[in-house]
DNA sequence: CTGAAAGCGCTAACAG
DNA sequence: CTGTTAGCGCTTTCAG
């Protein structure tokens, strides 16, 4: 900045004025300004402004999703980012991946960055680490599960309920005897829709003692393994709700593998890439992530600009998306 | 900070000693400045630090990807994110989604938030904008696609001779008029991609002015109609060559809704999420994603480690995934 | 082993 | 309309 004065002739406020577009600087002062910084190429020192700025503003969030490689995740970043870069503000995006040491990891280093507001989805069993951060203002939002310790800004999918809509679909297919594939059960999100499924089942007058439960089944491989041993057990589920992306894809391929895809039922929970080109066509209960992303970016510059009404959750709907493979009666 | 030390009794300095684990503090005080830190709550403020530090490194890089809901920059996201946080560098990651204002735009904001390093996919004409930075030492790795105007360390799959790959398996079958279906001419892999098609076509004898090249296709809507129109023309390919992931969707589409795809071979390029449980699996030549974020992370790390050879191309190979739709052979 | 003073690049407050 | 001075939170340098 002290290069681009003295080659403009001006004093360092000026250059600061200029770069700021703040008034009272004439015309000419302002386009030989904007001609030394273009010959330097200078790019002003963000953090070295906030330093001393107001606001204290680093124009910058951070979001930690649960995978990058996770279609859902992707989704979410997205519309995370496409609100951000709309008010000027940058992402920091971290991969949680399921390991609660990089959570805390990975939030410490958003906060030594001076974000001004985080997106977090969580794993740890508590968030209570969070609350000092939250009591002295930065906007936290967490999207996908629900945080345990502290209270604030939640931006989830009916998970139960939309668990619960499966569950229904496939009873109104016949079916009584449906298992539960299930993600790790450290997770809230993926206890929420067990929950859901097996409340609903219940209701339903099924003894959910005898509902075959399988949890935590966290990649393909494993959901394949899983399933291959539950379809080769003595009574065989006629039914199968499959409660994550990568469960039902392993699901699928366990059915293929027994060649029992096209008269066993399966629906899954959040919608699967190209699930509508395989045969039968994949019924699921898709979520709405690009909803949920833009929902959370909101919460945060609502926060930001002063909003201090007390945390809530926010629930962003599911909905039923029939293929074929959740409409396969149940035989007998 | 200061409070911090007011807390421990101790000068600031002892405080920033035992932050940064510098040696010469006695254990008693290390002691007595950690607790307090934890008391408060003590984030260190990164940036400030940065300001006055030596190597003045912000432990922060910049990524731009082509789109953050492609699983292709997905996959390269995650590894660079991997190698980055064993450093414990964190990683700004923003979508160019092919804007040419958005590929600068996020640049300078990198650039502003004084990232160590830059990786970066490009839509402009010309990364000219960024000799000078280059020539400061800051280090830049061009991933995907091949800069033009500067010359840097640049990281991208074999996309030519991946696409004569594809050529040659589908001539081996027996076709001669394969169809070139293309992302936008204004993407230097594309056209890559298109030279490698056209090339091995001619060195196989065929006469490649009356080869059905379609370009500009940039998502499944657009080359769906595109290919439902050449499916329908005179003399319509019994082969097609999808030369990106999106495109391949659409193809795949076209090819289902006219009831041809077991009779028109297709081979894509870039791997499609469940390529093999489709029907026909869907044969690819598939790029190594993860590689390709791996290597333009390890460049940037040696850069910054002080290696000041030559920016040089470093070049990915790709491979075919046979898995059936590429090895339909041509009738007649 | 510890602390005081100076300064990183910038903006706030005030003076001209 | 423009410049000067102080200070943001930290590290450096140098003195105890």
């Amino acid at each position: 900045m002290k290069q681009v004065a003295a080659l403009a002739g001006v004093g360092i406020k000026t250059v600061s004025r200029v770069i700021n577009g703040e008034p009272n600087v004439s015309a000419a002062t302002i386009a030989r300004v904007t001609d030394a910084a273009r010959a330097l190429d200078y790019q002003p020192d963000l953090h070295a402004g906030n330093l001393r700025r107001a606001d204290g503003r680093s124009r910058t969030l951070g979001l930690l999703v649960g995978s990058v490689s996770n279609p859902f995740s992707g989704a979410v970043h997205r519309a995370v980012e496409e609100a951000a870069i709309e008010r000027g503000v940058a992402v920091f995006a971290s991969s949680l991946d399921d390991d609660p040491s990089r959570e805390e990891q990975s939030v410490s280093a958003f906060l030594r960055r001076r974000v001004d507001g985080l997106i977090l989805t969580t794993i740890s069993p508590s968030q209570g680490y969070l609350a000092a951060e939250i009591r002295r203002g930065t906007p936290v939002v967490f999207v996908d599960r629900e945080p345990s310790g502290v209270t604030a800004d939640t931006v989830v999918s009916d998970n139960a309920a939309g668990a619960a809509l499966a569950v229904r679909h496939m009873l109104a297919h016949g079916h009584r005897r449906i298992a539960y594939l299930g993600d790790r059960g450290d997770i809230q999100t993926a206890r929420e829709r067990r929950r859901g499924f097996l409340e609903e089942l219940g209701r339903a007058g099924v003894a959910t003692s005898s509902v075959p439960v399988i949890e935590n089944l966290h990649d393909e491989a494993v959901t394949f393994d899983a399933l291959l041993g539950l379809l080769s057990s003595e009574d065989p589920p006629t039914a199968v709700f499959s409660a994550q992306n990568l469960v039902t894809i392993g699901a699928i391929r366990a059915l293929r593998a027994r060649d029992l895809h096209h008269s066993v039922a399966l629906v899954g929970f959040d919608d699967v890439p190209l699930a509508d080109l395989l045969e039968p066509g994949v019924t699921v209960v898709a979520q709405n992530p690009q909803r949920i992303g833009q929902l959370a970016a909101e919460r945060v510059f609502a926060r930001l600009d002063g909003d201090d009404t007390p945390g809530a959750r926010h629930i962003v709907p599911t909905r039923l998306i029939v293929r074929g493979s959740g409409e396969i009666n149940a035989i007998g």
